[in-house]
DNA sequence: TTGCTTACTGCACGAGCGTTCAGTTATGCT
DNA sequence: AGCATAACTGAACGCTCGTGCAGTAAGCAA
């Protein structure tokens, strides 16, 4: 029989999720024990399989459901195609700063342990991968098609651009010199420039 | 009594170093064994002690020769100061982006297993590593500062390149679209970009 | 041939791994 | 109060891990 939402059931799998995420981050996904993930969450190791019905499970899910959550939460504020490229693009890298700041070890994780994955999950999580990059990729193409953006190559551009965003959960640190939407609107600027909008970005003394 | 140079000794020596890269590049520090390098080598598991003194400075050997392999390749064709900010960066970004195409595997190793190292040896491979960031800051920095770069923030702009940099070593494939001097050309471009460089890449009907 | 050194094997050690499961306790419904 | 079920323990399974070490085979100088 289902058990009521909230319940201590519910909670703990919420944890095992939370200390594994965090460990991982930490250690890598193969440096950690399930006796580690245990510990932390306050139970005995073989508690977790009532969880997860093993490691590779727990490692894929936590994958999934980040990409998942990640193109779900840009549909949600995605601006429709009709708008002009360099706003959509703007959209795009606020949305993709502001949403790897908030969840860097997410983040971390699923571009870190995408080999510690079995081959059939690897597959899963490289669609969804590849359905992201698209996302910025169709931006770029039609900033490109109307004139607006211009590049040498979209392809590479795409695959620089996410490697210059994602990038920044590698180094942003939460009370430093910056805060996240300042991180953004630098991001933004950058991110015009790169795709050769025809924005100046500050007056220039010439 | 040191042993002549080329004696099969030296040879395993070099084995065990390569067949580390390879597997630590494709699986990771922590999920690889003492066992399996050594099968890869042709020698059993003990043999290996003869190389190394344990397995954290087999991964700190190669962390630490590839930053100084990498810091000595720059130096020694790295332009001097009095050149031009834009033709230094030309000469930086094309000398990064040819070593990482050619050592896909030990820069894949060294920013992806840095957790894996005891602190000690961290903090030196740290240390090494923002030696080299200081290199395209330092150039960045200049052409700041005589006018011909414009960016808003120097500091994150610098760790933005690197990042979109180094990225190349996690989609380039041999024998793809494009050979490494057409991406480095592409790199050059987008880079003079993203440091808001006055050199308008390609002639844009208005 | 003898003797020294290098390169390596083969086995062992204790520890920790992922995972299973019979048994125990806690919880909430009737 | 009684009972079903969920939540969890604690011990065990077979295995692999990093590492140490006595022993051995091969190469070479004298």
């Amino acid at each position: 029989m289902a058990r009521k939402s909230g319940s201590s059931g519910e909670k703990t799998a919420i944890a095992v999720r939370e200390a594994a995420i965090r460990l991982i981050a930490q250690h890598g996904f193969a440096a950690v024990s399930m006796r580690q993930i245990a510990r932390e969450v306050g139970v005995q190791a073989g508690a977790l399989y009532l969880y997860t019905p093993d490691k590779q499970s727990l490692l894929f899910d936590i994958l999934k459901s980040h990409m998942e959550d990640l193109l779900s939460s840009w549909q949600d504020e995605a601006p429709g195609s009709d708008m002009a490229p360099e706003a959509r693009l703007e959209r795009f890298v606020r949305f993709h700063i502001r949403y790897h700041i908030s969840r860097q070890d997410r983040v971390f994780i699923s571009y870190m342990e995408l080999r510690n994955l079995s081959p059939d999950n690897f597959v899963e999580i490289e669609r969804l991968r590849r359905l992201y990059e698209d996302v910025l990729g169709e931006i770029l193409s039609d900033g490109a098609a109307k004139g607006v953006f211009v590049m040498e190559d979209i392809r590479v551009t795409t695959m620089a651009m996410i490697a210059m965003l994602t990038g920044v959960s590698t180094w942003f640190r939460e009370g430093g010199r910056l805060g996240p939407d300042d991180i953004a609107a630098h991001y933004i600027s950058m991110s015009l420039r790169l795709a050769g909008a025809h924005v100046p970005m500050l007056a220039v003394a010439e």
